[in-house]
Formats: C-alpha cells, sequence, structure tokens
RNA sequence: GGAGAGAUGGCUGAGUGGUCGAAAGCGCUCCCCUGCUAAGGGAGUAUACGUUGAUAGCGUAUCGAGGGUUCGAAUCCCUCUCUCUCCGCCA
C-alpha cells in the first residue's frame, strides 16, 4: 500500500508516476473521497469528544448522589448525531481505503520507462550459450525419452499443468534444491526458514496477492478460505508482520524452499508444453528486510546471490531490468534472471528480484527502531527467487545434454548427486 | 473429535459498568546518592489516526478480532480466532 499521507497534498505528481505503468489514477474521485473523510473524521471526533466529555459528567452527578437525568438528555442526542457522523466516516473511510489498497507501488525512478516485457532492458549477461550440432533437445524430449519425467500420468491423477518424475530426475530436483539452500546459507548468510504452505487473506493482503490478484491462487474450501502458497514470498515475509526490530536484528535476511501452487489463470495456450509453466513447482525463495537506506544495495546483492546459482551451475543467462508497464504492482523495482533455454532458443525467466520498498511493510507493520525511545518505522522489504528449482531442472537438461540424451552433471551438483557425472545414461 | 479454562502494555499480573490508557512488580532509559560491588531515592517508559509549522499542545481510537446492549464497556451479551489443561485419535 502506498503512504496514505501521499494522496492528501497535489495529486498530479503521483498520477504521472502511476501512468508509467498505464495505471489510471482517477484524481478528482481520489480527491474528493479524501475530502469526505476528512470533514467526517472531524465532525465526528469532535461530538465523541463531547459525549465523552458529557458521560463523565454522568457519574460524577451519580457521584454526588444528584439526578442526572438532564444530562442524560443531552447526552442521547448527542449519540443520534454521532451515530449519523460515524456512518458517513465509515463510508468514506471504507471507500477510500478499497481505492488505496488497488493502487500500485509507484516505479523506482531507475525503472526504464514502456509498456511490455519487449520494453525490459537488459543490463548483463553472464556465459556463452552453448552451439548445437543439430537442433537441441527441449527438456520434454530429452524426459520422456528415459521415461523419469512424465506429464500424461500426473494430468490423469490430477489436470494438465503437473508432473511427476522418478529416479534420477526426482534426485535432480532434490539435489537442486539442496545445493541453493546450502549456498544461500552458508556463503550468502541467510538464515533458513520453514513455513506454512497454506496461508490465510490477511497474509496475502501483507504481501500484495490480495485484494486485487486472487485469480492466479488456489482456494482451499474450509469454512475459513486458506490459500495455497503461490510463492514463499507471503508466508517468509509475514514471519516480520507487526515486528518492531532493533537495528542489531538488521538486516534479516531468510532463505526458504517451498512448494508453490498457482492457478494461472489467464494463461491458457502459454508454455503448454513441459515444465516451464506449471500449477506445483518447488522454489528457493531470499527474502530481506532492511533499513530503507539500505535496499537499494540490498536490491543488488539479493540478485548477485541468485545469480551465483546459476554461475555455481555454469548455466549462461542475462539480467533484465523491468521497464515500468511490466513490473508487478507491488514491486518498485525488479531484475529479471533468464537463464539460456537451447530448446527454445531463448532466454527465459528464472529469478525475479524485486525491491518492494516499504509497499508491502506498510501492509504488514514490519517496523525498526533506530534507538531506544525513537519512533518506528517502515522497514523496506525484498524478495527473489534463488533459483525457481524446476526451471533450473529445466535448464540442466537442455544445456547439458549430448547427442545421445544423456546430461553431463555441473562439479557443484556431484556431492549432492553421490559423486554421479553423468545422469540418464545409456547402458548397452 | 469430547470436556473445561483463558486472551489486559516489552514481560508478569490486578482490575466485573463511570474520573481506567489502565494498579503493582519486573525489565529498560535518564538523574541523584554511594570508596568498588551490592543496595537505595526520583523521573520517564505503547501504537495508530486526526488537527497543526511542529516528533509542542489538543482530540479520537485501541485491554485477542468483529458485532451488540448502554448516556457511558477492559468489565455485560453474541460470533469468530488463538492459547492452555484433561480425554480420545494420530505421522
Amino acid at each position: 500500500m502506498l503512504d496514505p499521507k501521499l494522496i492528501r497534498g497535489d495529486l498530479t505528481d503521483l498520477a504521472g508516476q502511476l501512468a508509467r505503468r498505464q495505471f489510471v489514477l482517477d484524481v478528482d474521485h481520489l480527491s474528493s473521497l479524501e475530502a469526505s473523510r476528512k470533514s467526517a473524521q472531524v465532525a465526528m471526533e469532535t461530538l465523541q469528544a463531547e459525549r465523552n466529555r458529557v458521560s463523565k459528567a454522568v457519574g460524577q452527578a451519580k457521584a454526588r448522589g444528584e439526578d442526572p437525568a438532564e444530562i442524560l438528555e443531552t447526552v442521547t442526542e448527542l449519540g443520534h448525531q454521532l451515530d449519523a457522523e460515524k456512518q458517513r466516516f465509515d463510508e468514506a473511510a471504507r471507500d477510500l481505503q478499497e481505492l488505496l489498497l488497488g493502487l500500485p507501488n509507484v516505479p523506482d525512478e531507475h525503472v526504464p520507462d514502456g509498456q511490455s516485457e519487449e520494453d525490459n532492458v537488459e543490463i548483463r549477461r553472464w556465459g556463452t550459450p552453448r552451439q548445437f550440432d543439430g537442433e537441441a533437445a527441449d527438456h520434454v524430449t530429452l524426459g520422456e525419452a528415459t521415461g523419469l519425467m512424465n506429464f500424461d500420468v500426473a494430468a490423469t491423477m490430477a489436470q494438465s499443468r503437473f508432473v511427476a518424475l522418478r529416479g534420477e530426475l526426482a534426485q535432480l530436483q532434490r539435489a537442486l534444491t539442496q545445493m541453493m539452500l546450502d549456498i544461500h546459507v552458508s556463503e550468502h548468510g541467510y538464515e533458513e526458514v520453514y513455513v506454512p504452505f497454506l496461508v490465510n487473506e490477511e497474509a496475502l493482503k501483507g504481501t500484495g496477492q490480495l485484494p486485487k490478484f486472487g485469480e492466479d491462487l488456489f482456494r482451499v474450501a474450509l469454512d475459513r478460505a486458506l490459500y495455497l502458497i503461490p510463492t514463499a514470498e507471503v508466508p517468509v515475509t509475514n514471519l516480520m508482520r507487526d515486528k518492531i526490530l532493533s537495528l542489531d536484528e538488521l538486516p534479516v535476511k531468510m532463505v526458504c524452499h517451498t512448494p508453490c501452487f498457482r492457478s494461472e489463470a489467464g494463461s491458457y495456450g502459454r508454455d503448454t508444453r513441459g515444465m516451464i509453466r506449471q500449477h506445483q513447482f518447488e522454489k528457493v525463495e531470499l527474502v530481506q528486510l532492511v533499513p530503507p537506506e539500505q535496499s537499494q544495495e540490498a536490491h543488488e546483492s539479493l540478485t548477485s546471490h541468485a545469480e551465483a546459482i546459476l554461475q555455481k551451475l555454469e548455466l549462461p543467462y542475462r539480467v533484465v531490468n523491468l521497464c515500468a508497464g511490466d513490473l508487478g504492482a507491488s514491486s518498485s523495482k525488479t531484475y529479471d534472471l533468464e537463464v539460456w533455454l537451447p530448446g527454445q532458443s531463448q532466454y527465459r525467466e528464472i529469478s525475479s528480484c524485486s525491491n518492494f520498498k516499504d509497499f508491502q511493510s506498510r501492509r504488514l507493520q514490519a517496523r525498526y527502531r533506530l534507538e531506544q525511545g525513537a519512533k518506528p518505522e517502515l522497514l523496506h522489504t525484498l524478495n527473489g527467487s534463488g533459483l525457481a528449482v524446476g526451471r533450473t531442472l529445466v535448464a540442466l537438461l537442455e544445456n547439458f545434454q549430448d547427442a545421445q540424451g544423456q546430461v553431463t552433471v555441473p562439479d557443484v551438483l556431484r556431492p549432492y548427486l553421490g559423486g554421479k557425472e553423468t545422469l540418464m545414461a545409456r547402458s548397452k
């Protein structure tokens, strides 16, 4: 959520910044709502003060043994006026809140202009895509040939966009997860956490998936709605809900492996083949909470932590600065890491590293104090995939395949696979 | 799943309709006293919102959450959430 103070003053600047992401701010509507909130609140609080004062007089009169009938009459009349003003205020406050919750974050000044992913700006590349003699096989061909990757059986027991892995591929996924966690914990200084995979509505509001973006969530029908997490970002960031941290507890750096569940509504026909876009996938997520003046630097370092995994795996990738039009609603600035996929001959997103500034922490009330007695300030929140495990597995198969469909294991991963150097080896 | 008890400030805990944002203790901060240490004395110590030039005043709200009764609710009623104890079940 944006700072409500932002909408008190001149809205043209805010409207201009939001327009960069194709969001049209109804300035007149907003300022008239704000004006009625203000007048209703002043009127209501004045009446409340009056009522509190007179009501006390009732008690005092009774204590003196006097008959408070006369005072009671005036205070009853006050009560009626108050009800009317309270209703006016509740309405205005509710409408305003609803509108406010629907506003996206303001893009950072370093976010390039643009409308779609076409306008994203490449910042750097690492590694060189390998040249294949013929056409490179994609991960589906490679995986299904060995029977270790099966989409049909998954569709039979669930529906499309699920996969079943077995043998070396199931192990490979676990090995990747393990390796990523180990590196982030031991080399990058993150604390590993374990969290619920089902969360309530409040948690999703805290990180901004609700109220506006609920269509991508799986909801579990119970007496009280719970949702399967679309990303570990939701439960992990919510660990800091309503906290006031001291300086020596900062920065908070957490890493977490969870499955992620997305309904992928609105993506019919896109990436229907293979493991790129699934309803269920594994992800290792990095989350940081830092003082505001450190968030820009933290964004760079968090991104580099995700990049380190790709580098250790020797996977070519590029870093892209998302343009204003392609930015997620809660994010102020986002770097996407795109890994090279020979099966598609293109770079595909494998990590998304965002600085949310105080947009999430305002909803979550995640704060810190510079020193004891100082006023609590909102923290900045950041997160990024480090990495999406399913897509990493895809990248590995496609980049390290040979002509026989065998896959060479990168050195860093071998200890996690019992020293194995080759997967899906053709015997005989 | 059954039965019962509870939820109050950073913590412990009093408060069962009026002057209670809330006793007391602990913790913490500052000051005083004190050869050192220990002890002692004093002051302060929630958050949000509104108003404002103001982190000054003043006002409003908040005693798990939401609703209700009442002139007035931490206190009475309803619903929900959570915690604890006992029994059952269970990886």
